[in-house]
DNA sequence: GTTTTCAGGTTATCAGACAATCATACGAAC
DNA sequence: GTTCGTATGATTGTCTGATAACCTGAAAAC
């Protein structure tokens, strides 16, 4: 039954493998809404570890909405398993996945600026401000810094809570995979012409001006794109 | 559905409350990036429940991205603690975090409007047929779930991924919101002009247009807000 | 001064038990 | 015959104690 001698060990927590089992059957439908998961103690006899483990397994699945549990009925696949909306996956992010996600936060950063120009308060103009200087005066990591935090300022600025919850995960990964993939001596040489992009962007703002704030913005993305592609065709 | 008389006694569980603390104390600085937590055995002592529910509860705040445990030495706080993005929070849907998530969704639309155009590819266009077909024909929750389905199909023709997830959370919480929030009784009286609106959308991208597409998604984006807003305003 | 070894602490997993809760079946009351 | 209460078994929730794996830091050996 359970070749259980062959676990892999020194990788992944076995909670987390065991609920990711799962959550691939729930994917492919083996598991349809409504139906029933095993006992614990089966799962727990299937699996060949502990209740403790299955447990932890079964609270994580439960955790990201795919699962509900009942006292004294057991686990049952919720009707619409929205799987929690994650960026962070150990899922490396290669050229597609990151044209991919970049392809998400274009729009998402147009929008934001648009309603950032027209909803912004004086203390988001403040932030910007010290944050432009930030990157001006630093480089190398803490000009990254700055530059998520620019960006994270004018979300803030939109008024609206989600802008900041998803434009701050999308940039968030998109800024690391950069940091990561590239040896980042280049970020010296381009710091002036992101700084004139951000400058532009953040008068646009201050002089409420959406058309003005949306197209600098889209200026910006499209420079950031052809920097950043010019870069990953080496990592093809 | 039983009525509104279900008190609080719906009690969480002990984990999710203990997790709910530490990450309330994570957002507000009171645990900075970095910091350890307290031992398992401590926390179990303070609390006063044993180490199997500590030890869920620190699952959960991992599990969520908030923080890290390393084996022998303990729990840290990330350096960026970036809990997941979760709309289906059992926070309630009032008119202003409605509004905020609707106007996330445009520019999203919009955007996959405009890719799906460039990507599409047939069995997308028989798919949108097929869902217009099911929104002309069938009223009520059938109508809702077509036009769902017509959304997520614009959004898989991106054949970008990250617009299925996204959208598909978004709009899913959304048309929800409405469902659970209308009589619904007025459905039918738009359904013509939500198919008119559709079907520009489905012509638009099948000529492989992206602007004319955009435009359309533009306007049915439009339309539709107009057509809750104007509902929304009786339950403010 | 450098390397090795060891001890202590911490998380990861295991094993078994009891408590709380739920679904079902059965029997009593009407 | 129907309805209601109760017994009972199943299952999850929580507790307790123990062992294994792992890391850190300091003492010991060279």
């Amino acid at each position: 039954m359970t070749g259980a001698l062959t676990q892999i060990s020194r990788t992944e927590h076995l909670p987390a493998r065991i609920a990711a089992q799962f959550a691939r059957q729930i994917q492919e439908g083996d598991l349809k809404p409504g139906d029933k998961l095993p006992t614990e103690n089966t799962m727990s006899k299937n699996f060949g570890v502990s209740r403790t483990v299955i447990r932890e397994a079964i609270a994580q699945l439960r955790n990201e909405g795919m699962i509900e549990t009942r006292q004294g009925v057991g686990a049952f696949v919720i009707d619409r398993p929205t799987r929690h909306i994650r960026l962070d996956d150990r899922r490396q992010m290669d050229t597609h996945g990151f044209r991919d996600l970049f392809q998400l936060r274009v729009p998402l950063e147009i929008e934001a600026a648009g309603l950032a120009a027209t909803y912004h308060r004086a203390e988001h103009l403040r932030q910007l401000d010290e944050a432009l200087q930030r990157m001006s005066v630093a480089g190398g990591d803490d000009g990254i810094v700055a530059d998520l935090d620019f960006h994270r300022i004018i979300a803030a600025a939109t008024g609206n809570d989600y802008f900041v919850q998803f434009l701050g995960a999308v940039s968030d990964r998109i800024l690391q995979t950069i940091v990561e993939s590239r040896e980042r001596t280049r970020l010296d040489e381009i710091v002036a012409i992101v700084n004139r992009e951000h400058t532009e962007l953040r008068d646009a703002i201050a002089a409420r001006d959406p058309v003005r704030a949306r197209a600098a913005m889209r200026a910006h993305m499209v420079g950031s794109a052809e920097r950043i592609a010019l870069r990953l065709e080496f990592y093809l």
